[in-house]
DNA sequence: AAATAAATCCCCGAATTAGGGGATTTTTTG
DNA sequence: CAAAAAATCCCCTAATTCGGGGATTTATTT
């Protein structure tokens, strides 16, 4: 049985010369182009494909929104994106957006065909480039959070860290000293050092600094 | 001038039959193979490879551990990851060890081929099924905080989230009427509301809330 | 048109926190 | 070992927040 491809790209030509690509390769049937993604539902419940072959740059309704719009309302149909440009941001939005696979324009149509196979399979193919982002995006929060504990470091003592913590639990002074059995003073003693070295003077702000700079967790 | 790789691999004949296919192909030039990694940081500056081939399965240092030191020592070689299980710990690991590319032990030869120079040019080749589990990666996070937003509706007023975000920047009840002109009693007002409908008690409890479940930016 | 929600304002008293002073005892470290 | 840092405790006053009451004027929704 052959794969149902439903195409959805605002370029004229493209569209057509993906048509005859695809359905001129066995195994394959098209089953719908689309110049855009207004009354998506409807073009999709229409023309039943397994997979969909959806360009990111699109007037109106772009590939990203279809995309959510496509997983949000038929889960089972997996979307290769295709775009002639690779940023980051789009790269990433996409993938969030529950893309299966990203390709770039310039992919030569025989991979192609093996990337519709590919997605209807469950895989995700990937042109090589795209990949090297998506693995930034996994690599890169190491980095950031060592930066944040080594760059910020604002030495505070184990006490200190301690108590702190219990802030953000939205502990009041009287509940920390039980907690941490020690006096209400000594609590407070603590409070205006912490203050002093996080350059605060409030509560509501210590308990945002440390949220926000992942003093605490 | 061709690509010098490194192989990896404790299985011996494996590791000859990639010597064959690599050295034996135009374009590439095998610089050294190995059946372990002991003495890792010796053998790659012996051998001086552009790109290094990695079984994940090996005795002793095993593949991501590898990686993790060629990274540290050697961050301009790439790192081709090879395994025969594709468990979601070993990709999720391998990728943030610093992996380039990540492929399976059934991929066809001339397809090694093209993953080596795909790593070599900075791309990121991988496995279908393995990209698929990298981008669940980065879609599972998703859902949660959808959850946590969707689900989670704290319905706050346009003026109640303004009250709190100004709370979160660490302003006094004085400080946010100034902002927001309007009178200390009525920022009052809009806390005990605030606090009715997040199920707090006090500043830092709301913070803390705001902050963690992203009720503000 | 009536009901609901949002936004605004007011008072009181009790509880909590902030800022300014200290002081003592352990640890840690040069 | 001496100096520095961390952890503990205490007092006073001023400022701020919290938990109860209210009330009025707009939207918004039904």
């Amino acid at each position: 049985m052959a794969i149902r491809v439903s195409i959805f790209d605002d370029n004229k030509r493209l569209l057509d010369s993906l048509n005859v690509l695809i359905d001129g390769s066995p195994g394959f049937q098209i089953a719908g182009t689309f110049i855009n993604c207004s009354d998506l539902e409807s073009k999709i419940e229409k023309s039943q494909p397994d997979v969909i072959l959806m360009d990111i740059e699109m007037p109106g309704i772009n590939g990203i929104e279809a995309v959510k719009i496509v997983k949000h309302h038929f889960p089972h149909i997996n979307v290769l994106m295709q775009t002639a440009f690779e940023n980051d941001e789009n790269v990433f939005e996409a993938i969030c957006a529950g893309a299966s696979g990203y390709i770039l324009k310039n992919t030569p149509p025989s991979r192609i065909l093996e990337c519709i196979v590919e997605v209807y399979q469950g895989g995700s193919p990937m042109s090589p480039s795209v990949a090297r982002k998506v693995l930034g995006f996994l690599q890169k929060p190491k980095p950031e959070e060592a930066k944040i504990s080594s760059y910020e470091n604002y030495n505070l003592s184990i006490r200190e860290k301690e108590v702190l913590s219990c802030l953000v639990k939205g502990m009041s002074y009287k509940m920390i000293a039980d907690n941490c059995s020690i006096t209400y003073e000594t609590v407070r003693s603590h409070m205006k050092n912490i203050y002093e070295k996080l350059h605060v003077a409030s509560m509501t702000e210590a308990v945002a600094k440390a949220i926000n700079q992942k003093i605490v967790m």
